[in-house]
DNA sequence: CGAATAGTGTCTCTCAGACAATATTGC
DNA sequence: GCAATATTGTCTGAGAGACACTATTCG
């Protein structure tokens, strides 16, 4: 059958494959880390028109025949240089307001990315800037699109994966000590931790950080040398880690659509 | 500027809007309830090509100028009669393998919902049959598209939501029982519940639970009647509630693209 | 009364948070 | 020694799991 889709039909899949709307669709990163202590993200500055001078995260349109995920990780080496293996990547969502982008239809699929402290890549052909910026001094107000929303959900999914994930590991160098593990957590949550209790935690969880053979690394500010780890076998942590803050019994409810 | 865009530039968003690979874009919905203590998923059974008589989620395309959530919500009121405010909805993710569908390129956006018990659905026009289907029973290699992997998604993701979340609740009617509310756990964990332990965890948590000044309902084979109990303003569980079963170190990764 | 479900109390063990004390380095 | 960081140990209170016991209904 032909014509367009209609209410009694397309819901069980039965459509014309030629009769849709026409969608654009990219893939937009929220590609985080941690330098220096602050929790940044990194953001460029757009050149052209709409939102010319407005923030962005990176991202582009998805090419024929090329899977979502696999034209996420393309951008991510490609633009960025980080290597696929030197990150985190995970889908965030798809973000499809009818009018995030007022030129077209775009369907905007997001990505989390987390990787180590890295120089700034060098901004691309067009660009004002490409830098890391701290989450917290993002002015939500001046990103292009749905931004403020992807970045929104990104950090909210970042800092609550911290929890039950191994994954702040994934901010750090191969090999990382107890203390710079320790600095992530503060990074990303915003909060101070005990450093005892905070090793006592992360080196009793079973699967979380394997001991390294050599002995120990040089103390930028003087101490007794840490412990090299690196990454454990465990992907959820078991019991999680958890944030100290007090948590209200009402909070923000990620991607509920109704009856939150 | 016009033409394809390519990697120098449209990372920056700095594309041409007329030039990019059209794509259909679909929603799909993971629909789940606990029917007679069964956790269970609404299938249809395909009628055309491709996959005729295969097993599939119910979706459909995203309409001109729809926004996602309000496709999923129309299709949820319209085609499954259940009410926007019965049921809770999130978004569960992208899908978009260049192959899913042998046709065209289509990217779907997957929706979890949860609902209460209800009768099933007619079949609209065209369908074999709509049913609700216990998720154990559902045969992964009798679905059409990707639905295996994004039904196995959302089971997943359901499972995880029930620990830190009260959505329980969503599967149950608007006043329920402590016993009701621990069927559906077991239902969906799979598990027996201790249900002395299970009461005083619910009842103990704060938001989670709030008493209908109703005594009490009657019993269904006998026993002391319960007392009645609507949900809370909570939004998460603080503590969560954990399944029992030994968790190994070494779980499923929900999303991860690498390095998980 | 017996069966069945609802709800309370008690004990133990794990674990998070507070914080004392020790270890190891550079200056 | 002193400052700084790393690491271990100790105490306490919250909470999970096991399970005895009481409460209330139906037949």
């Amino acid at each position: 059958m032909t014509g367009p889709p209609d209410a009694e039909q397309d819901w069980l899949g039965d459509y014309d494959p030629r009769a849709f709307p026409p969608f654009g669709v990219t893939v937009d990163m929220v590609l985080l880390t941690v330098r220096e202590d602050r929790f940044s993200v990194l953001m460029v500055e757009r050149d052209t028109h709409p939102f010319r001078g407005f923030g962005a995260l990176p991202g582009g349109f998805v090419q024929e025949g090329e899977d979502l995920d696999a034209a996420a990780v393309r951008r991510l080496e490609q633009e960025t240089g980080i290597r696929r293996d030197a990150a985190y990547v995970e889908q965030l969502g798809a973000f499809g307001d009818p009018h995030r982008d007022p030129r077209m239809r775009v369907v905007s699929v997001a990505y989390l990315v987390f990787a180590p402290d890295l120089p700034a890549p060098l901004p691309a052909a067009g660009a004002r800037s490409v830098s890391w910026v701290p989450v917290d001094d993002v002015d939500g107000d001046r990103l292009a699109f749905d931004h403020a929303r992807v970045l929104a959900a990104g950090v909210e999914r970042a800092r609550a994966k911290l929890e039950y994930t191994p994954l702040a590991a994934a901010f750090c160098d191969d090999a990382f000590t107890v203390g710079e593990l320790r600095k992530v957590y503060e990074a990303v949550w915003g909060v101070p931790l005990d450093p005892r209790n905070f090793h006592r935690k992360v080196t009793g969880t079973p699967g979380f950080l394997v001991p390294v053979g050599k002995p120990a690394p040089v103390g930028p500010e003087g101490g007794r040398p840490a412990a090299l780890y690196r990454r454990g076998p465990a992907t959820l942590l078991h019991p999680a880690m958890l944030r100290p803050v007090t948590r209200p019994v009402t909070r923000e409810q990620s991607q509920g659509v109704s009856r939150g």
